[in-house]
DNA sequence: ATAGGACCTGTAGTAACTATAGGTTCAAGT
DNA sequence: ACTTGAACCTATAGTTACTACAGGTCCTAT
């Protein structure tokens, strides 16, 4: 019972059950996101149960737009006794904050190219208000 | 008159008047996207109305969220003769899409982010509803 | 004449992977 | 037991669009 009865994936396997590219995970070990696993006698990536929790958790972060950085912070606060749940509310606020920032600057942006499009009827390409736009304010 | 008469400008008075660093300028120049400018003695580079034109076509487009690829092919379309305002509309258009994708994505993403965040109260880190999400669901 | 700011080239760093090369280990089939 | 080939290993380079050095040269004003 020394570790035997969960089920240990080697490091395809774990891709596959995460839905992730092998060097995704070697990626993140290298850089400090994922702890180190153990490994086979021939040298080969052992995970367990844990590793996948851990994988799973990036992946859901970043799938929600947290930058690696963040999820460093989210596991910093997970791993570190005595945080409380607001300081994770805080992290999800600021980047909730961020996310609609990106929204608008998109918005923005998806009426002057909306506007854009549609002046632009047929005619040839010195005269085309995309490309006079993208001229202007020149000197 | 040989090229008197019009303002000639050295790398950092360019990019004072368009609004960039002078080191993107030179990068532009490096990888294409902006044509090699004259030399003066020296050796310092000396950039005409031309340039000035250019850069501002470059930088708009890119606050408007194209990428240097879609530059490039926005300039291929100005510089080939015989081209109709309908190609360049057509990559606008597509383009457009791209951001409209863009922005659907993030709305998704938000609307995830505030039912996690409202859903936070207080409590500790084990039991802090945006954690448990991001666990969920491993093995 | 000289000080120092602007310029030069070339290289490395950023985020978050992805891809390649060249070599080893493992598991299945004969 | 042996062989084949998939999966694994490390290390390095490439991606996008810049930014930031380091170490040296040029220009201009005093």
């Amino acid at each position: 019972m020394l570790e035997v009865d969960m089920p240990l994936l080697k490091i395809g396997a774990l891709a596959e059950r995460i839905g992730c590219k092998v060097e995704t995970i070697r990626y993140y070990e290298a850089i400090g996101i994922l702890p180190k696993p153990g490994r086979s006698e021939g040298g080969q990536r052992i995970y367990n149960r844990d590793h996948l929790k851990r994988l799973n958790f990036v992946r859901r972060a970043r799938n929600l737009g947290f930058t690696l950085d963040e999820v460093r912070a989210l596991f910093r606060l997970v791993d570190e006794k005595g945080h409380s749940c607001a300081e994770v509310r805080a992290l999800g606020r600021a980047h909730l904050d961020g996310v609609r920032a990106r929204i608008a600057d998109l918005e923005a942006l998806e009426a002057v190219l909306e506007k854009l499009v549609q002046d632009c009827a047929g005619g040839t390409v010195p005269e085309c208000p995309i490309i006079e736009a993208l001229f202007r304010e020149a000197d």
